[in-house]
DNA sequence: GCTAGCTTGTGAATTAAATCACAAGTTAGA
DNA sequence: TCTAACTTGTGATTTAATTCACAAGCTAGC
């Protein structure tokens, strides 16, 4: 398979949220028009996203949406259950523990790590807080399949470089720093530093550039 | 001024986090070849990318750490207050709301908003929780440069129109849903769904395509 | 003041992503 | 069965982003 770029691989994402919206809602059959509009891209970048992947519609038709929804899962791999732990129990780490939407989409919060010992031990949205000293430990034992970082900025890399140690494969980080992985392992990171300073970046320079 | 690319301006962001950084550790100077190391790209990259605003370092020596840390400040708009509300006191609202690092970087969290009378008038981190029915007025009143939206998918596009009616410019959202802004209003999302779907792509597709 | 050793800034070349545009299927209706 | 109206899938084209590669500028040491 060719390398599938970043880009498409979100709006796939977004492809199957609208799916997913319109299905519930009775609709049988989509086209690549109605995903552009939805999605604010374009039918022909719709459908040389989906082309990737293979040739999912029907001439002079559209998509069936329960197939295309069916699909879309599978290429983005939620057909199965994924074991997920969240590393960093402190506001972040907290709010993400409790959030709802992971079980939704299949993902299993199974463990929450944390050095505070005044943390370890407590229940959190239905999760124990355990002893980051055991993170490399259950890696291998409870085979997470996805770490959440939520830690401060300095003890960010340290961590990841442990958990990569211990064959954690993808990393979804809330730090707000850069970290570095090998070749081998997926990160993704949320930076609300840098989310705000693309804003006022905008907020600067607009009009001057468009 | 040319458009900027947004990948450019999140390199930026990355660039100010590393002077920032070394800065604050005694560093003087720099180098286009370091910036790239701690970013992870190339050091043309850098160069390119700083280009577009300037010429900034000296040949053969470098770059000024203290002059370009400021200089990018200036590009970024971190030279002065934003007044930020934030939108929705559930649990990501609440952890935002609480979240130190926006006045670190600026950032003034003047208002949290919520339609829930058991919430409305309580004191989170400082800041009161206000009646959402009052954020069109608030907008005008306080002049609030960005919204941060922490609110359920299905409430989230009515209350962008609402805030773009009121004559907001610029939306970081939090909500699980694809929103549309008119060209002269800046959106950012961070959808979480999204970004553990990109994992498990990967995961999933891993080897066929690198 | 001259040379050797660096490092920037930037056109040119390359690579990647998005858009265009149209042949080829598909359906419905006459 | 034939035609009109659609919509996909995909090469070809265009646009955007990245990388290359090197002249030009700066510093330190002699």
């Amino acid at each position: 398979m060719k390398r599938i770029a970043e880009s498409t691989v979100r709006r796939l994402s977004i492809y199957l949220s609208f799916l997913e919206d319109i299905g519930a809602r009775g609709a049988l059959t989509t086209s690549s028009d109605d995903l552009a509009r939805l999605g604010g891209t374009t039918s022909a970048q719709v459908r040389k996203d989906l082309s990737f992947f293979g040739s999912f519609g029907k001439r002079g038709l559209g998509y069936s949406v329960p197939e295309l929804s069916s699909r879309l899962r599978e290429i983005l791999g939620l057909e199965r259950q994924w074991r997920v732990c969240i590393v960093g129990a402190g506001k972040i780490g907290s709010a993400l523990a409790r959030y709802a939407g992971f079980a939704e989409r299949g993902f299993m919060v199974s463990g929450v790590y944390d050095s505070d010992p005044g943390k370890i031990g407590k229940q959190w949205g239905g999760v124990t807080v355990l002893d980051i000293a055991d993170l490399e430990r259950d890696i291998v034992a409870r085979q997470y399949h996805i770490a959440v970082l939520a830690v401060p900025a300095e003890e960010a890399q340290v961590l990841v470089d442990r958990m990569v140690k211990a064959g954690i494969k993808a990393i979804l980080s809330f730090a707000p720093t850069q970290i570095t992985v090998p070749a081998d392992v997926t990160l993704r990171t949320v930076n609300m530093a840098m989310e705000l300073e693309g804003l006022t970046f905008a907020l600067t320079n607009r009009g001057a550039d468009r």
